[in-house]
DNA sequence: CGGCACAGGATTGCATACAATCTGGGCGAG
DNA sequence: CTCGCCCAGATTGTATGCAATCCTGTGCCG
């Protein structure tokens, strides 16, 4: 059961990055790749393993997982290793109770700071979550969802509290972590349409009105998991009864 | 220019854990001394010193240090070493908009979930509060601050969604930080009787009326601090000690 | 035949050694 | 005298080695 199979290849491949922070550099391979699925939740992430894909010691890899484990993208054991997070439907509740806490307040922030410039990079997202929206296959579904979770991260950059937006990225991460394990439609989960609505509503700084239909937007997604308790059992304890 | 000053030697004692996480110990009680001020801001935490006086090496430090800058008690800046965070106004000010965001959604879970040992729970921390309210000196000034800190942190916990609390450890230790720094009154900066007042509201089950007054709370506690533009000066921290 | 003990292998935790980078001071030129 | 360069010390970044722990599979015993 190694990782190493044709799709995480593109990994090795970070193109000789300049002397910048090679843990933080994998680390983001890493978590795209744990919100892509291409590495499913529960996985091992075995230290020597990730080290030789990315040509790297122990130590640079310990760090990367280290900064995904606070991320709670990764869980790490004691004496055991880090593996991909396998949230419980009860986390995953947990996750939309704060996004649904939060998001309103970033919308409130980001209607009253919105400039052109940010206008028009939101447009650009949404064109392209367009694109994606009408391709085909799964890599573009995966393209899609990254997409759909980029327009929440930019919102946040809006708003322009950089705490916020630190853990927006971690309730998007783990969102997407989250839509993986449980995602029931094969219909796309994030509606596209109401980006644009809440865009819309931003646009003419009616901050309350984004804040609404975010909540809205956000008890969609949530109402296409299957959040039932069955699932999340981890393996001894489904074992015992 | 050393840390090993008479007040920080207490660091030196931990009782020799058990075989559990050393880095989590030193990352618990580095966080400590950050909040409690006996680490002034921008002050530098060497690997190796840090290491000598826990007894550890500075692979262990490494690791601590990571935590701490990912919970922005501490800035680590490349082949430089790691600081204790120096917030600038405006992260303060964002700091206190965050918990005004945050901190009310939580009263509200909170005030639907409180059982009675939680009630025990609280009404010892609000003893305890009055305790080192009435005491003198500047180490009961500090136990006081930590358990104003401390005062919400159970409010989080209360309100069970892990992942808030986490959020909240961040935001209280942050605002900590930020007290130490701008701190203007000599006169106790958080009002313990607004505690008093919160936990009667949770009572009642009147979630609402204990946002409000969390929000009023925290309006207060902002308002006693000083974040005038001036120390601005990004001049590189300059003379920031 | 099933359960338990134990040994082998593999993996992580930690310490240490070495390389890369930064800081600060001294020295020389203008 | 001031400015700039260069070198030495100090500090961090990374790799590697060793010890401790855990998992697996085998063989013994009930």
């Amino acid at each position: 059961m190694t990782i190493a199979d044709p799709q995480l290849t593109q990994l090795n491949s970070p193109p000789a990055q300049a002397g910048e922070d090679r843990a933080m550099t994998i680390r983001d391979h890493l978590r795209d790749a744990i919100v892509d699925r291409r590495l499913a939740p529960g996985t091992k992430l075995s230290e020597a393993e990730v080290g030789t894909l990315f040509d790297v010691s122990r130590t640079v890899v310990r760090a990367a997982l280290q900064a995904l484990a606070f991320e709670g993208l990764v869980k790490s054991e004691r004496n055991r290793g880090a593996f991909v997070a396998n949230p419980s439907p009860e986390e995953a509740r947990q996750v939309f109770d704060s996004r649904r806490l939060i998001e309103p307040g970033i919308a409130r922030a980001a209607a009253g700071r919105l400039s052109p410039s940010d206008i028009a990079t939101f447009r650009k997202q949404l064109i392209e979550e367009s694109r994606l929206l009408a391709e085909r296959g799964s890599l573009a579904r995966r393209a899609e969802i990254r997409a759909s979770g980029d327009f929440h991260l930019l919102l946040a950059s809006v708003a322009g509290n950089v705490i916020l937006h630190r853990f927006m990225e971690e309730l998007v991460a783990r969102s997407s972590l989250v839509i993986a394990l449980y995602g029931n439609s094969g219909a796309s989960s994030c509606g596209h349409n109401e980006h644009a609505d809440i865009l819309a509503a931003l646009e003419s700084s009616d901050g309350e009105r984004a804040a609404q239909l975010l909540v809205t937007h956000i008890n969609h997604i949530e109402a296409d998991l299957d959040l039932r308790q069955n699932t999340g059992l981890p393996l001894r304890e489904a074992l015992s009864r």
